[in-house]
DNA sequence: TGAAGATTATTCCACGTGGAGTATTTGGGT
DNA sequence: ACCCAAATACTCCACGTGGAATAATCTTCA
């Protein structure tokens, strides 16, 4: 029950299959990948266990009971706690309520782009722009089946945003690439 | 000249600032803050020794003298190498091509809440707003200001890339916050 | 039947980060 | 002339991450 550091993304997403049911944590990294929710979270089975061992030292989750099948190494079943749960939704109100700079390093790339040829920066930008057509088809089509499957919107409109943010990003480039391209901006 | 270990977005930092002149980490570190360009990578004293020593032991920047003013512990003036602008340009070229999945943390809030009611949703995407607004009003007159010294354009690029995102970003949130508003998106 | 390979389930270690700590020295006020 | 605060210039330690290692069991195809 050590001092509370500060919630990872990882733990997040462990907490918030353990508000779902008790579980193992090879059983949140099946289900976590099973749903796809590596796209939101950098999920590594190393990085789990440690994550979920550190959330048992601060109180959040206790484990209940170690069953083993065959002679494999015994599972270790987490159930959430009270405090878990609280900690959990003071998570999710304050990464709602404030943006946190995270330092993406696109931007900073960007800021660097002047070091090359403007030649060269626009057929690098080109290059991305495939890659993020191809993400923004990944993810409409991916919208498509979840539609098709009947999944209620609410657990979906993370797509929705991606898609926004991604669009506004190819946007940006193109307009960059137009700019340095008509010489109207020097370079 | 250890193995090359992934250059962080420090050490990039740094190598750009040693492609300019020679110069010593705490001169680095008054630079990056007096630029802030410490809006686009995250500045810590200790991390940037540490940024730098690895660049030195990678073979990227070399040791060249150790003046010291006054009694003051000696300043060690580091030097960027052919490798050094090799791995620079490299890394550039790099993040403008290709895409990287960064993980940010709203888009996993964004998924996750559907585990609050729709009302507390849209009351604390409004406090995002507030600081989100702020941020653009900071960005846009920073680029004012720019304009008004006379600084290139192609040096600032970011501030636009950063404000059009930043919108991107805000106009989503509106439309959330419509739908959960009218009901049109059922919770 | 038997070997190869995937799956299950976890541990361990090397690395980067960031905050706190340290020691000197300059500048500003009284 | 003196004291305190800020700046200068770094070092160190605790922590989170991620890739590799481990080891057993289940599947699959010849």
């Amino acid at each position: 029950m050590a001092r509370a550091t500060a919630l990872t993304p990882l733990g997040i997403a462990a907490l918030s299959l353990l508000v779902e049911e008790p579980m193992h944590p090879y059983e949140m990294y099946q289900l976590l990948i099973a749903r796809h929710e590596d796209r939101l979270v950098k999920v590594r089975p190393g990085t789990l266990y440690h994550a979920v061992g550190r959330l048992e030292e601060q109180g959040l989750v206790a484990a209940t009971g170690t069953d083993r099948g065959g002679n494999r190494p015994e599972r270790t079943t987490y159930t959430i706690s009270a405090a878990g749960r609280e900690a959990f939704t003071k998570w999710l109100q304050d990464m709602l309520a404030a943006p946190v700079n995270e330092y993406p390093s696109f931007p900073l790339a960007i800021s660097e782009a002047y070091n090359l040829p403007a030649g060269v920066v626009v057929e690098l930008l080109d290059r991305r722009l495939q890659a993020l057509q191809e993400q923004l088809h990944f993810l409409v089509s991916g919208e498509e089946l979840l539609k098709k499957k009947g999944v209620e919107r609410k657990y979906w409109i993370d797509v929705q945003f991606q898609q926004c943010t991604l669009q506004a990003e190819m946007a940006w480039i193109r307009s960059l690439q137009d700019q340095l391209r008509s010489g109207e901006l020097p370079w």
